[in-house]
DNA sequence: ATCTTTTTGACCTTCACTGACCTTATTATA
DNA sequence: TATAATAAGGTCAGTGAAGGTCAAAAAGAT
């Protein structure tokens, strides 16, 4: 088994023990425990922790630093984490508002979330910022928020 | 929890307890207090009671020196433009979540928005951007869903 | 043999905290 | 009334404690 596959479960059994399904650590105990390079712990996140999986991951830096990585709990997980994989790293601000359409019509976000979104989503709103970066930054906020709300 | 937490929260207890909402302290016997340097205490108050935060600090030397700290009640239409002069084209992650939180606390945006807005401004959520780029996105966004929002 | 995933390490940024040194106001005293 | 002593608070650079990034090396998979 790897090392990644065992920080996962780790993680996840560390997780589900929580009854709010919050665990915060540090990432230097957790690189620590698994004598491994602190970086390492954040290949496991990016890779095994993202919203695709219905988890949401916070950090602080400094002293007093954390990770926190939270499970969504909802049953509209299965429709998002859908939609997020089917999405890919990018998207358009087209796209992003047929997004936000289809999850205004499930139900799956209120009116006024989707109008936050669509002016934080707009070409307008992220300018400056070169069309490859910009078209993943808004995939990025979409999941994000997404994961958070539903 | 850490020193400043700690010390943030004692202060923001103590300025509600006081019914002009006004506190006066001195440095040196808060700092006894928490068993820290007294530029701690001036940390705490630049990183936590800061204007966006919407509190007014006022400080006096010598003999008799105090540190008077004051929690400013203005204008529910005074605050966004104040805010607006105030914030110039870059910000912080620290700095957006206080103006959020003030945004809150005079009941100009309600508790979802904040949330969601505390998300996508989040250092996480705007990852792969260098530092400069992040800071005007970051006050871009919140200019636009504010002006739109309110 | 090539492509993908995992693992590592060097270097960077952010945040908290401290201490040495500075400025200002009051009070005691020559 | 000057002047010295004392009692505040202010500044700023430096240290340490976190986490982040990115590219290269190693290991696996096809």
């Amino acid at each position: 088994m790897n090392l990644v596959d065992l920080i996962e479960s780790y993680i996840m059994e560390e997780v589900d023990k929580q009854e709010n399904g919050i665990l915060e650590v540090k990432r230097c105990d957790l690189a620590e425990t698994f004598s491994c390079v602190p970086s390492q712990i954040n290949y496991v996140i990016a890779t095994r922790f993202a919203p695709e999986m219905g988890f949401y991951v916070e950090t602080r830096r400094g002293g007093g630093g954390y990770i926190r990585i939270k499970r969504v709990v909802s049953d509209k997980l299965d429709i998002t984490s859908d939609m997020f994989d089917k999405m890919g790293d990018k998207m358009s601000q087209h796209v992003g508002n047929m997004y936000l359409k289809s999850l205004l019509d499930y139900n799956i976000i209120d009116e006024s979330s989707a109008e936050i979104l669509t002016i934080v989503m707009s070409d307008n709103t992220l300018s400056g910022i070169n069309v490859e970066s910009k078209e993943k930054l808004r995939a990025n906020i979409f999941k994000n928020v997404i994961i958070n709300i539903i």
